[in-house]
DNA sequence: TGACTTTATGCATTTAAATGCATACACTTA
DNA sequence: TAAGTGTATGCATTTAAATGCATAAAGTCA
């Protein structure tokens, strides 16, 4: 596992704690993160990254799409930094994006408001290739 | 009070985290966190600094010396941040730094050792004027 | 006032983060 | 296989942190 010292540098940052926010409502993917926060999608998949590296995120892939989720440790120093994230982040940024989050998977666009068979296009988030 | 984006940055450092370590065991003068950090003056400084701007960490003047201590704040938010860092902060580097501090104080090497009614040179941390 | 202890800051340099853009890579499905 | 969807990465640029060195500033006390 990774040191505190780690852990504080992934929350440095404002949309990488936006994205731990959104986390905190459960397993996203990639796409209905970068819809919420907004951002461009190289930038929403480099500080996934470094989130992994943090030891903050884990992933797992299904089917073209990638799914991101905070870890889960027993451990007490894990419980207690998710506890602390769970009642100070309420800042205005951070309830905006619940409520868009939330109102995304009740209007059915995130993956995870759907229960599929099988992976279907959503809602385009990147141009076509050429 | 600043915002939780603010005290992730100022925890995303090791110096400042060496610092809040010491800062747990209660209020310390500058001097005495540059004897156990063992960097330089003007580091030791900025870092006490960010850690002010941070929210993190409030200071008084006493005499030459200045004292610093970690925000007591009721809210849940700082209890929950405290509870997390007092059981997150269990790395090599701080345990050796609390028993550096311990064993300074025993020997009455801290300005929290001594009860006097007046400040009094201790030791020398930087080099006389010219 | 002048010597001393401690702390803060201006300046320059190095080091690391963050971001955008284009493109590669992974996977699915027609 | 080719086109579509989503994710990662190489490269260049900008922006912010961290550090050292010298020096100023605040306060004490002979």
């Amino acid at each position: 596992m990774k040191g505190v010292e780690d852990y504080f540098k992934g929350l440095a940052d404002i949309n990488r704690l936006r994205i731990i926010n959104l986390l905190l409502q459960g397993e996203l993917c990639g796409c209905d993160i970068q819809y919420v926060v907004g951002s461009s999608q190289s930038n929403v998949s480099r500080h996934l990254t470094y989130l992994k590296r943090s030891g903050l995120v884990v992933d797992r892939r299904e089917g073209y799409r990638v799914y991101y989720r905070l870890i889960q440790d027993n451990k007490p120093e894990c419980r207690e930094l998710l506890a602390y994230l769970k009642v100070a982040l309420t800042d205005k940024v951070f309830i905006a994006d619940s409520k868009t989050l939330k109102q995304a998977i009740k209007d059915g666009d995130c993956t995870i408001s759907e229960s599929r068979t099988r992976a279907t296009p959503r809602r385009r988030l990147s141009a076509p290739h050429a």
